[in-house]
DNA sequence: AGCTTTTGATAAAACGTTTTACGGGAGGTC
DNA sequence: GACCTCCCGTAAAACGTTTTATCAAAAGCT
């Protein structure tokens, strides 16, 4: 019962006592059949379960209804989130999303953006492992790209991404008018364009506050060995850390050591997840709009893919910032800012 | 630079000064084609950066490369996870992943099960929303299935879960050895099969242990509700949620509430997050095998794709019992069983 | 009634591959 | 040298659609 013999456009034609070219006009809503005949084939393929087949329709009509998506990760909530708002904006447009997670592997990226072609897909939306995206997409890529969240080195695609500078300056601020006297910036590398920004930003607004930046790279022993160092050899009165998993992996290693915030060192991170506001005291953190971001980014490639061919355009979202206890001197007033 | 007009296989058969039978055959592997001509044939298709249509390749050859996966919400890690798992496996059998999620909507999966037949996959790797997956689908699905985690009330497809009863036993035992006299168990609804088998294995081993099912559904706000509910009327010695978001919904309840725990309840939880292990004292949880689950779902995929036709077959996989300060009597043991 | 226009349906071509069936030439055997 | 193989390459058919061109019948004019 549950398996048969495939049916095609032919079967449903004979059945209907039709020619396959009238079936197809009533499935895609042609205007000129007769309305006797539209009800006729109707009830025909909803009889048979008969479902157009996507390979051989575009590849007659050229009309794509397919977009890829490149992630460095699906595990991580936040590129899951985003792949799963772009879901529903697709769906809406009547696209289904090919999706690969690069395993945050350079070499893995290189070899997904490439077999991708294979799927000749209407567009691209790709978050991009690190900088150096354009060295490692195929010289010949037809298709419209968005690249979101992290800067290509080549300003050959739109891009999608944060005000990272000015949210990182925000917190360097309160940490700064909070009275410590002495932060540390963590994160992964300086040659991620977003760990740069976000550097450059909180070091813009320091103020009177000693700040100095340490790269843990991208690896948990390396990213768990340069933090542990940092808290006991030369701990700063705030610790400020650039992305989600350098500030998991600093909050178990203060966790371990014994070290309480805001008592011991005040925490802040860019990157929220989840668990900061569930611990206490609670995180104060950086939220970066996720939704908004697939959103912007869906309607860029939705317009590219629609023939628009304005310059390339770079947009940039605002985050919220989010003052938490982990950053408040005791006393200290809470607030939010943006 | 990035545009050119579509190149096909018999662009490179013209500029290789062959046919593009020969091409087809170079570009497949197969035997009996001189080793000048692969050799020409390969530095032209490298030349023009050519690669062959998978809709086109599909449609003509009968075989699928493409496997769908579909998640009830993809902004959950532990479903990420899962499909982060899954695209691994695949890629390295040369199956590419479509991945569509449910947005937890009964409807909307329907609609997705439906859509997906258009692209033909292979096979479908499907986590239902609920347990009547079988009323969703089309009856026509010529492809073979793997449902994972949730028991479809039809045993007509092939099911990866985890032992839910034995390992909902083993906390429900635990609470009970530490001397805990009374247990409220919350989980969504227990017409949702693991729910149902959760609350089935808690209850059997309580042994002296007063305990009990609250049912908070699936709604945020009800959740909160039920939970606000039994922690202010008639809190238990222990509370017992039974999957992700209930946990962190209590645990917010608690928070708000100034209960602390194990002191004013014990608290444990199914479906471990990543929180759980950060706050203080950690929670004790039953950790679901998603990387296990993903492999065996694939190994299962796999075997039908390839036309093995032995009778439908159902897998249970162990969870593993994390025992933490979250359950522990002040004084108590740690333990960690399986 | 004769003419043109409109309507509604279809046959056939086309999309980019892979596969099947065929054919030409080289090599072997008597 | 006639015959048979075997090897290597290609022409053409086929996959399931959509589109284009065509055509018959009906409808609208004078």
């Amino acid at each position: 019962m549950k398996r048969r013999q495939p049916v095609s456009i032919k079967t449903v034609a004979e059945r209907a006592g039709v020619s396959p070219a009238t079936v197809s006009n009533v499935l895609n809503a042609k205007p000129s059949v007769a309305p006797e005949l539209i009800e006729r084939v109707r009830n025909v393929v909803a009889e048979l379960g008969y479902i157009a087949d996507n390979h051989a329709s575009r590849l007659r009509s050229g009309k794509h209804s397919l977009a890829g998506v490149v992630v460095p990760d699906l595990s991580n909530p936040m590129f899951g989130t985003f792949v799963s708002t772009l879901e529903t904006l697709a769906r809406q447009d009547g696209f289904d999303l090919l999706v690969v997670s690069a395993a945050n592997d350079v070499e893995q990226e290189r070899e997904r953006l490439n077999a991708i072609r294979s799927w000749r897909p209407a567009g691209l939306i790709v978050i991009p492992c690190d900088g150096a995206l354009s060295h490692r997409t195929p010289s010949i890529m037809p298709m419209p790209i968005v690249v979101v969240d992290r800067l290509p080195d080549d300003p050959d695609y739109d891009l999608i991404a944060v005000n990272n500078a000015q949210s990182a300056a925000a917190i360097s601020a309160h940490l700064s008018g909070q009275g410590y006297r002495s932060c540390t910036v963590a994160g992964s590398t300086l040659s991620i364009s977003n760990v740069r920004e976000r550097w450059e930003g909180a070091a813009s607004a320091a103020g009177g506050m000693a700040i100095s930046m340490v790269e843990v790279g991208l690896e948990t022993d390396g990213i768990r060995r340069r933090l542990y160092e940092t808290l006991t050899q030369r701990r700063p009165e705030a610790l400020f850390a650039l992305d989600h998993i350098t500030a998991l992996i600093a909050y178990q290693t203060m966790t371990d050591l014994g070290l309480s915030t805001p008592g011991d060192l005040a925490f802040a991170s860019f990157d929220e997840a989840e668990w900061m506001r569930l611990v206490r005291p609670a995180i104060t953190t950086v939220r970066q709009p996720i939704e908004e971001m697939a959103t912007a980014a869906w309607q860029q490639l939705s317009q590219r893919m629609g023939g628009n061919a304005d310059p390339v355009r770079t947009m940039r979202l605002a985050c919220s910032v989010e003052i938490r206890g982990s950053t408040l001197r005791e006393g200290g007033r809470s607030d939010t800012a943006a």
